[in-house]
Formats: C-alpha cells, sequence, structure tokens
DNA sequence: CCAGGGATCCGG
DNA sequence: CGGATCCCTGGG
C-alpha cells in the first residue's frame, strides 16, 4: 500500500530565498497548468538559475526593460521570453525585489494531461513510444506543449492558473549539476540542475 | 552540423 | 533606423 504524497501548492516563502537554493528545490516539483476544465502537469526534471547582478547570460544583467522587468519583483512570477523567432522559454523568478534572479524551467517529465500536450505541441498523436521523450525535453518544447507564451510573462504562480506543487520528495544525491547549455557568457557556472537519469532530460 | 525566425536591445 | 544577438529546435 503506498501512501499517496501531499501535493501541496508552493507558497511565496518557497521563491523568497536565494537564488541557487530554490533552483535546487525546484528539481522534482509539478508544474501545473489549467487548459479549461483540465490541468496540464509535469515534474520539473531540469533548470538553470540566472543572476543580473554579475551573471552576463541573465537577461537582468544590467539593465531593467519592459521585456525582463518581471524578474527583478519579488519571487513567486513566471517570466516568459521569444526566442530565436520560434520558441518560449519560461522563468520562475526567485528572491527578493530589486534582486533580479530567476530559474529557467528546462525540462518535465509528464504527468497529466499528456493527450492535450500531445496536441499543443505537435497536433497531432504520437507517432510511436519514444515520442513521449521529445514532448516536453527542452525549454522551448514544454512551453509549447503547455501552451505557455509571452501572454503568461507576469503571471503570479501563487495564483489558480499556473502554479507549482510540492511533487517528489527529491534526496540530494539524485540531483546532477552542470554548466548551462546553450549560452555564450558566463559560461563556467554551474548552475544547471536536473535529475540524474531521467529520461526526460533536454539533453542525455 | 546548420539555419530559420522574429522580438529585443543598443548605438547612431 | 540598422545590425547583432538570442536561456532553441528540427532536420541533415
Amino acid at each position: 500500500m503506498s501512501k499517496k504524497l501531499p501535493n501541496i501548492k508552493l507558497k511565496k516563502s518557497f521563491y523568497r530565498k536565494d537564488l541557487l537554493p530554490v533552483a535546487r528545490n525546484l528539481v522534482g516539483k509539478i508544474l501545473v497548468k489549467k487548459h479549461g476544465k483540465n490541468f496540464l502537469a509535469g515534474m520539473i526534471v531540469e533548470v538553470e538559475a540566472y543572476n543580473g547582478d554579475f551573471d552576463q547570460a541573465a537577461h537582468s544583467y544590467g539593465r531593467k526593460t519592459k521585456r525582463n522587468e518581471i524578474m527583478f519583483e519579488d519571487g513567486g512570477y513566471l517570466y516568459v521570453y521569444f526566442t530565436y523567432g520560434a520558441h518560449h522559454c519560461c522563468n520562475v523568478v526567485t528572491g527578493k525585489k530589486g534582486q533580479g534572479t530567476a530559474v529557467l524551467i528546462r525540462a518535465v517529465e509528464p504527468v497529466s494531461g499528456i493527450e492535450l500536450m500531445v496536441k499543443n505541441r505537435f497536433d497531432r498523436k504520437l507517432k510511436n513510444e519514444k515520442e513521449i521523450f521529445n514532448l516536453t525535453s527542452g525549454p522551448g518544447k514544454l512551453c509549447r506543449a503547455f501552451a505557455i507564451d509571452k501572454s503568461h510573462s507576469g503571471t503570479d504562480i501563487t495564483g489558480n492558473e499556473i502554479f507549482l506543487t510540492s511533487g517528489k520528495r527529491v534526496q540530494k544525491d539524485e540531483i546532477g549539476t552542470s554548466k548551462r547549455i546553450g549560452i555564450t557568457k558566463s559560461v563556467g557556472l554551474p548552475w544547471r540542475f536536473y535529475l540524474k537519469n531521467n529520461p526526460y532530460l533536454s539533453r542525455k
């Protein structure tokens, strides 16, 4: 008999702490988005931390603009941006007002609402069983599957549309660390955190 | 490996 | 305004 884990919505206080601990703690949490009367849900398996103070890869580095201003709010908001003319990327704002810190959600493991995610992402059924591993295994892919776009930037993620829940208990030794992917500045910072051996990572 | 694709930012 | 850049992805 397995005891069902409590799955409780994360509160503001979870996000309003230092960037790196929050980033590591986000691994294993569940991203939930209300989609009509259904819910899409995926367990976060890969994240990257960004800190505008000294990290030149962060959008908040050195400037506050219309696009990134939400990054300078208190933790607990979504920051979504559009890039390469095709893809959205979804970040969780962390820390205290004025800090400019956020965590990019790079990959999730689909948990529920999977058929809807497949429809959003491919506009067809899965071709084969392996394709599920291509559904949400990247920041642009998961935004597509969850139908998250710029209109969701600034969403309070302690509300009822998009939020995170407590999810799975993850031990420290289950979390891997590496350099971040796809950046050209501040490349040395080991600020990518992921669930080791998870098949839904953006890079295996 | 490479290029599409368009928002965004900066400098003039 | 032009030009460079971009926290990516899919298709060779």
